[in-house]
RNA sequence: GCAGAUGUGGCGGAACUGGCAGACGCACAGGACUUAAAAUCCUGCGGUUGAAUAAACCGUGCCGGUUCGAUUCCGGCCAUCUGCACCA
């Protein structure tokens, strides 16, 4: 009989989802685990093949926990707000909401197919009022604590999509989602206070099991760096010019200073200014430049020197110009730099172009000569010792920058200051499809949040979806919505036209999970006391240094105002690596090589997709898709079906059996908490092989095997499971336990090396002596011959493992 | 440039804590079954020399080191991928 997956595959999923099987349990006295994936955003494509990379990943672990005994939380939803439904209804006059309903069926379907043990009770969809309602009540509590503020600056405006961007979605000048140039734009924008967050987003990473590589990255990104802000001043201005700086060891030799084209000096003392039209013009020039442009004039520095302004170093006394140029970023630091050729390659570039003094303030330790001619940059701070520095000279560079800023602190000059390359996230997009931001202006009062009362905001129903005049919202179209009043003195006001980005609904999703359907509150206490935090979290890569940061802010915050139990969100994080198409490249329609998920799973079945997916490489790792590989993974559990054929009677593992199975239980139960997924999967597979030599395999055996096969292949095993006769379901059974004693062999082989090289394999009983595998390591033939006519230099034993003779 | 990762047969990959390199799978080749094909089953499968299921040597990106012994540890390179990048 061989194996019908359509039919089987289909009476488990409609037996689980019927009966909602996996459903977390509202009893809050068992143990409990949590596992989350990163919900998709349904687009009209329908799944990709690397969704279920991650869903059958966390599928395994939650199932295996549900045997173990724990209340396993295992949800799914949708983050439904975003552009490609926008963009879809601009073209197609079709609104939002319908194509995301659609679309969010057409993902329901498939994911069900693969039969995840999702608790589809707690189903979440951004774009549901009910559920945007807490969206705005959290930004409404951000606003009330200062962290909400609204501010014109330039901010990163994409001319393709008309909308303000984060600096995180800007990807090398181009706009992370339709690839078209952002400009640097001024506009009035909601401004998150992610920065008043850096240091903690930082500290907290040191108690969360995040893998390395994602700690590594966020910390990356928040770049904290430690220096000084010191004050130079202004010849003849009775005021200072501000620069930030991390060498203050180095101020000796700091020969010019530099603003950025941005910087307040320039209208403040237009004036004084005797080239005012030449720095006015290159400041012009430089505002035209979008990021991506002043990125790629990265090779030649450009810059014009403010003449009739000089500074004052304040250690050497020396008089030094002010030049302008866009090498200095306006939005870090002060916006302006003091100069140090010598040891700054910026520096030492922008210098050697414009013929400005080069001063050597740092010798490499054992040097005897102070070099005067430099061809680069002397950077190193391990191997640096000040020379030339009044009273740094002689300290190595990590001891002369402490120096330096007692100085600066003892003398006034400035003080101790960290920075941080983080910048505050530019909340407000000109955008329909978006969670409507509730904040409400009035000429008398100002910005105010609606009350709380009213929520949620919801979106009105619209038709133009085209976006307004100026790159405005398509609501700022929607005249009668805007009309509001003021909630603060009750006269004529207009709302926010402005929405939240896509993160926002993603910032606290994992919360709604653990009370989905509350009211009042966007989860009861005593809900997210049990399930947070979140146990496990796996998500790509692509999301560190967005979502991942983000909902880790956020959710300090509401840990900041008593809401939420846990400092941080998640306990565990973890990312899978990127499948790719056949050819190694990435997929993609242009390119041909995209693997539909459906065709999978009608040709092969879920199981074997399931398996396959697991079973193609290392988890964390980027593998190509492979379509005769999968075929194998078929191969494989067609064998496991026909394993019927070679049934036979046995209450418990058969003598010969026996070890393996204590062996692969503990291999398996490692391997997915490891998530070293492929090699439990070739676990399986040996065994299977074993089973099929031997030709037998007894019923006891067959039933450990197929629990453990379980959470990768559920729904054969579940057949199988019945066939056998078994009243319960595997799911309701506890997970293999393992003997270790039995795990360990009673005679194992002894590999005999000479001069470190394999020469034969003896056997002995697992607590031989030294003198046993001596013995026989000598008495065996091909020793011998090898040692025939050599001198034994020395022996070495290492217990259970290895008998190595030395010889000369 | 900075940060992180990766490099092992024709291919995807395995190898615990330094101890038989190549598990498991794919592809390929030969055989069985079949009128034939598919499916299935069995056998072989890193390279060189050899008639060989004998034996020897080489072999985990490259060069060197530590060690009785290195895919694994150390030093120095090279290549590829990912992220960030004028952040003072």
């Amino acid at each position: 009989m061989s194996y019908n997956f359509k039919e089987v595959e289909k009476k488990w999923q409609e037996k689980w989802y019927r009966e909602g099987t996996f459903n977390a349990k509202n009893d809050y006295t068992m143990k409990k685990w949590y596992g989350l994936i990163e919900f998709p955003y349904p687009s009209g494509q329908g799944l990709h093949v690397g969704h279920p990379r991650s869903y059958t990943a966390l599928d395994i672990v939650a199932r295996k926990k549900r045997m173990e005994g724990y209340n396993v939380l295992y949800p799914i939803g949708f983050d439904a707000f975003g552009l490609p439904a926008e963009n879809y209804a601009i073209k197609n006059h079709v609104h939002p909401k319908i194509t995301t309903e659609n679309n969010v069926n057409h993902f329901r379907e498939q994911l069900k197919s693969l039969g995840f043990s999702f608790d589809w009770s707690r189903e979440v969809n951004t774009t549901d009022p009910d559920y945007y309602k807490w969206t705005q009540w959290i930004f409404i509590q951000l606003y009330k604590h200062g962290l909400a503020y609204k501010a014109t600056m330039p901010i990163n405006f994409c001319t393709g999509c008309k909308v303000g961007l984060a600096n995180e979605e800007v990807v090398n000048g181009v706009c992370e989602r339709c690839g078209s140039p952002v400009v640097q734009k001024e506009k009035s924008q909601w401004m998150l206070g992610i920065t008043k967050y850096a240091q903690r987003l930082i500290d907290d990473l040191d108690d969360i099991d995040f893998l390395e590589k994602i700690k590594a990255q966020q910390k990356h990104w928040i770049g904290r760096s430690e220096g000084a802000e010191v004050n130079f001043e202004l010849s003849g201005l009775n005021d200072s010019l501000q620069i930030y700086t991390t060498r203050p060891d180095t101020m000796f030799g700091a020969t010019y200073m530099v603003v950025a084209p941005e910087h307040p000096l320039i209208e403040k003392y237009a004036d004084k200014i005797t080239n005012l039209d030449e720095v006015k013009a290159y400041k012009e020039k430089a505002a035209l430049k979008s990021d991506f442009e002043r990125a790629e004039m990265n090779k030649e520095k450009t810059g014009v020197e403010i003449k009739g302004i000089k500074a004052i170093n304040p250690l050497t006394k020396e008089e030094i110009p002010v030049w302008i140029s866009d090498y200095v970023l306006i939005t870090y630091g002060t916006g302006a730099i003091m100069a140090v050729p010598a040891h700054d390659d910026r520096d030492f570039e922008f210098a050697t172009k414009f013929g400005l003094p080069i001063k050597t303030v740092i010798k490499a330790k054992g040097q005897d000569q102070v070099e005067t001619e430099l061809t680069e940059a002397f950077t190193d701070v391990e191997n640096g010792v000040a020379v030339n520095s009044g009273f740094l000279d002689g300290l190595n560079s990590k001891e002369a920058i402490q120096k330096a800023i007692e100085y600066i602190e003892e003398h006034k000059l400035g003080t101790r200051k960290v920075n941080y390359k983080l910048r505050d996230w530019v909340f407000s997009r000109q955008r329909y499809w978006g969670e409507p931001i509730p904040m409400v202006y009035c000429e008398d009062c100002g910005w105010n949040p609606i009350s709380e009362t009213e929520l949620p905001l919801k979106l009105p129903e619209i038709e133009d979806y085209e976006p307004g005049e100026n790159g405005e919202s398509p609501l700022a179209k929607q005249t009668e919505w805007i009309k509001t009043k003021c909630p603060c003195c009750g006269k004529d006001a207009r709302r926010e036209t402005d929405t939240m980005p896509q993160w926002a609904g993603s910032s606290w999703y994992f919360l709604r999970y653990m009370d989905a359907h509350n009211d009042n509150e966007l989860a009861s206490k005593e809900a997210m006391e049990y399930w947070g935090p979140v146990d496990w979290y796996n998500g790509g890569m692509e999301h560190t240094t967005l979502h991942l940061l983000y909902s880790r802010f956020w959710h300090k915050f509401l840990y900041d105002i008593g809401v939420v139990p846990t400092k941080e969100p998640y306990q565990k994080r973890t990312s899978h690596g990127m499948i790719l198409g056949s050819n190694g490249e990435k997929m993609s329609k242009s390119k041909g090589n995209v693997v539909n998920p459906d065709d999978i799973v009608k040709e092969f079945g879920a199981d074997t997709f399931r398996v396959y997916e697991m079973f193609m490489g290392p988890f964390d790792q980027t593998a190509p898709w492979s379509m005769e590989s999968i075929r194998g993974c078929g191969k494989f559990l067609d064998r496991v079906w026909n394993m019927q054929d070679i049934l036979v009677d046995g209450e418990e593992y058969s003598a010969k059996h026996e070890k393996m199975m204590h062996k692969a239980i503990k291999k398996v139960s490692s391997d997915i908490e490891d998530m070293k997924f492929n090699t439990a999967v070739a676990t399986f597979m040996t065994m299977t092989n074993e089973f099929y030599k031997d030709k037998e395999i007894n019923k006891a055996e067959y039933k450990t095997f197929l629990q453990l096969l379980n959470p990768f292949a559920p729904h054969m095993t579940e057949e199988l499971y019945q066939i056998l006769g078994e009243a319960k379901t595997i799911n309701e059974t506890p997970w293999p336990k393992y003997d270790e004693a039995k795990t360990i062999d009673d005679e194992i082989e002894i590999p005999v090396q000479i001069n470190g090289k394999v020469k034969d394999v003896v056997l002995v009983s697992k607590d031989a002596s030294e003198d046993e595998v001596k013995e026989k390591a000598h008495n065996s033939e091909l020793v011998q011959k090898a040692i025939a006519d050599k001198t034994v230099v020395k022996e070495i034993y290492v217990k259970g493992k290895i008998y190595n003779i030395v010889v000369k």
